[in-house]
DNA sequence: TTGAAAGCGCTAACAA
DNA sequence: TTGTTAGCGCTTTCAA
């Protein structure tokens, strides 16, 4: 009874109260927990497992994190989680992590470098056993003065980032592909790009694929239009090349949220899509397949991402690589296949 | 230089590190960094931040959480992040937690009960300072015999949960207030229903509202088309409700990604919307606002729940309550609203 | 096979 | 105003 009353009082259970209670040593109750490092005698562990279940005894993982050294978390970084695509890269990501044993501190920048700041700085005070993150920084290395002392991944970039693992999709492939395709198969010759804002002194490697592949081509570069990458982005940008003298053939947007704004933009104009014009966009959420009409896109393989980039973190490896994981083509109506002539 | 080396050697730098360098004890290096409890002399205190400085200390949270008692994390668990509603909810919440110092440590269930629980249970050993999450059972206490000795909260209950804390939006009035106004402003007098499947013993809440809606108004009640909260189960209620003898006049969606799913199943068939069919939502994410047409939604007060969740976590109070948020219409095109006649 | 005990980094009561 | 020191709960070496 009175151990009754003692849990409901909320005393947290030891291992020394589980030691007590099964009349043996804590080191041993350590033992049969850990299931090592030293053996313990079948009859003896039987009473420590029964002490266990009788006083709900939970072991303290950070009392055991600071004894080993290790706290088995990580630490993720985003700019902001209610962008689907990142969304979907988390629950990739929780998921091999607790797969791993690894529990999973989420922050979210919001595009705000103080935040970030605070975020990491706040995640090595935890000792987190590595970091995964996308920086608000287009270039600058925004831990350069946090003197980061775990292993860091940047998990969403175009680029190598100087002195540090990162690992991104290989953008530049994926929107050639689906440039090709709209040329090859629908025979568009006036391709526009939306694709977000020139931050970074390095342009956008969707911009030199779409480029690129125009050129090759023998086409003129269709029209630009810059915004952000998000929904709202995208609809102004509809809206820019649609205020243009003549309509362009095609569009690629770069992530689906502008494709999304795009259409909406287009449909308020009064627009078939893919008729009047075509629409494929980069990134292939689950949102892109329910889009109206569903959207052409190059898929970025997130749930390898995720992995790799868990390995990058545990396994040992040189402190600078860039990995680029090619995006799969998957072909919907938006780009004008399946649709009756 | 040696400082360098043993620094790049990854040696963590330690509170006594700093106390020596600073020729000070540990107690007064703890004094500095807490700001108290005791009092430190202006120089001392310059001499301790520069030794911080210096060597780059960065405080153990762990030892820190260890000792106090208190680990300033708390635990959330969703079914799935990746549902936009749950991740525009997650952001809020991890915004609300940072503020309050606490880190957020994520986990999801994907709707099995054995994962929840192995998350719920890894979350008490690190002894979270609360608990927030969604529950995969319908009913059942998932927590029953996991004995948490943490403050839980259910944040998205539709019922008050036995013996717990708990909060939801007011799944019947949002229903209703979508209802009567495809009834008042839109004349409608058939109204199906899109709603999930019935697990629970209850009811759910927005089936309550959409009946005593139309019961209210001597209105028949419409069709009813059962299937996931998900843009698929949304997809396949939608070809149900096609291929009924008679169209209804309008569909209440029970979640944005139904009405998704709804959407695209009637664009399929060349119907419009409004026109030949008007669509109503809840819940109110971003993703609705672009939906085509953009979705009219009873919208769910996420930042004022989160928040709440928060206050029910750490602020004292009884140990079973239940607050219900009352969702914001929101009228944009899908109902009938700013068409031309 | 088991136990005693040191110590992970930190806080704070107590002493000076 | 500063220092000494006892733990917080755990792992693990070393001795028995």
């Amino acid at each position: 009874m009175s151990n009754q009353v003692a849990r409901e009082v909320k005393s947290a259970v030891t291992r020394s109260d589980v030691a007590r209670h099964a009349g043996v040593s804590t080191a041993v109750v350590s033992y049969v927990v850990n299931n090592g490092p030293r053996p313990v005698a079948p009859s003896t562990a039987t009473r420590v497992r029964n002490a266990i279940q009788e006083l709900g005894y939970r072991p303290n993982t950070g009392a055991r994190a600071l004894r080993r050294g290790v706290s088995d978390a990580i630490g993720l970084i985003l700019v902001d989680i209610s962008n689907p695509f990142f969304a979907e890269y988390a629950v990739e990501i929780e998921t091999v992590a607790h797969q791993d044993g690894q529990a999973l501190i989420l922050g979210n920048s919001l595009g705000q470098a103080e935040l970030e700041r605070e975020l990491v700085d706040d995640l090595l005070g935890r000792r987190v056993d590595g970091l995964l993150m996308t920086s608000v920084y287009a270039d600058a290395d925004p831990l350069a003065d946090l003197r980061p002392d775990v292993p860091v991944v940047m998990i969403d970039a175009a680029h190598p980032v100087p002195g540090r693992r990162s690992l991104g999709s290989d953008h530049a492939q994926g929107a050639a592909m689906l440039v090709q395709h709209l040329i090859d198969v629908h025979q568009r010759s006036s391709i526009a790009l939306v694709v977000g804002h020139g931050q970074s002194p390095k342009p956008d490697r969707r911009e030199d694929g779409w480029k690129r592949t125009l050129m090759a081509a023998g086409l003129p570069l269709g029209p630009i239009a810059r915004n952000a990458y998000t929904r709202e982005g995208g609809y102004a940008a509809g809206q820019e090349l649609l205020a243009l003298d003549q309509l362009p053939q095609a569009i690629f947007a770069s992530s689906d949220q502008q494709a999304i704004g795009v259409l909406r933009a287009l449909h308020e104009h009064g627009l078939e899509v893919p008729s009047d014009i075509a629409v494929v966009s980069y990134d292939g959420t689950a949102e892109s397949e329910f889009a109206w009409p569903p959207l052409t896109v190059a898929r970025q393989q997130v749930a390898a991402m995720a992995a790799a980039a868990m390995k990058m973190l545990t396994e040992p490896g040189p402190d600078e690589v860039h990995r680029l994981f090619p995006p799969e083509l998957v072909i919907r109506r938006s780009c004008g296949c399946g649709q009756p002539r």
